[in-house]
DNA sequence: TTTCTTGCAAAGAGTTTGCATTCCA
DNA sequence: TGGAATGCAAACTCTTTGCAAGAAA
């Protein structure tokens, strides 16, 4: 089953993992493990329906990531380069319970996406 | 000029429109307006550099809104129905601040989207 | 004329699907 | 054996690009 190898790509490419960097990732530690995109794409699916894997959309391309549970965190997307850093906002995980006590809507948390301009695309 | 014919469908559309809904809301407001795709994805990346409109990037197909400077609002998207919600959270222009301090990134505050599960999707 | 904008058609990129095969329980 | 997982190739969708024609300055 190649859902260990995906899901073990994924903790260790350190998150924000596009479907192709798994792809290359798992074919390069075991050149023998025959694997395709489908499969890829297949078990990315399965891992976020299991919660285990969560994805970032991006333009052109969505990112995936390890949900880890212990440390949440969120993503600053910069709309001009592409490049995703994480971030620690404590007052976001407030407005969690906020919004899931007004709407009913269960964020995820721990895979919240801001968007803007990063710092070198600024100056 | 279709410049200004996607910006009025795009603010008479009430947001979170695709491109093709632009395509297709430019089309049947005028008919004769020849206007196509490629039009649209251009004119959507001028507005956008203009910071008239915003993305709000989804798996497979991105969403545009007009960027409403007098009214910002985010986004809860459901990861299950793709359904985008607005919401108003004042506390999250606190935590642009914060961040635009920490870190030089610039937030685009009014556009900031909450990935999660909806109410419907959830039960 | 010179420059910018547009439409069309073709190309690209990312993702999904159908189907036959293989793997386990 | 029966159901789930996989690879391959083809199909699809969304988006971008090249190029020639038209509009604007």
């Amino acid at each position: 089953m190649q859902r260990s190898k995906i899901l073990t790509a994924l903790r260790h490419g350190g998150g924000h993992r596009t479907a192709d960097d798994i792809f290359e990732r798992v074919r390069a530690e075991d050149p023998h493990a025959g694997i395709s995109r489908s499969t890829v794409y297949r078990t990315l699916e399965t891992l976020m329906q299991m919660q285990l894997v969560s994805e970032l959309p991006g333009a052109g391309t969505s990112t995936y990531e390890w949900t880890d549970r212990d440390a949440p965190h969120h993503h600053l997307v910069c709309r001009q380069c592409g490049a995703a850093t994480e971030i620690e906002v404590p007052a976001l995980t407030e407005i969690e319970s906020e919004i899931r006590a007004r709407t009913g809507f269960e964020p995820d948390i721990h895979h919240l996406g801001i968007t803007g301009l990063c710092a070198s695309c600024r100056s």
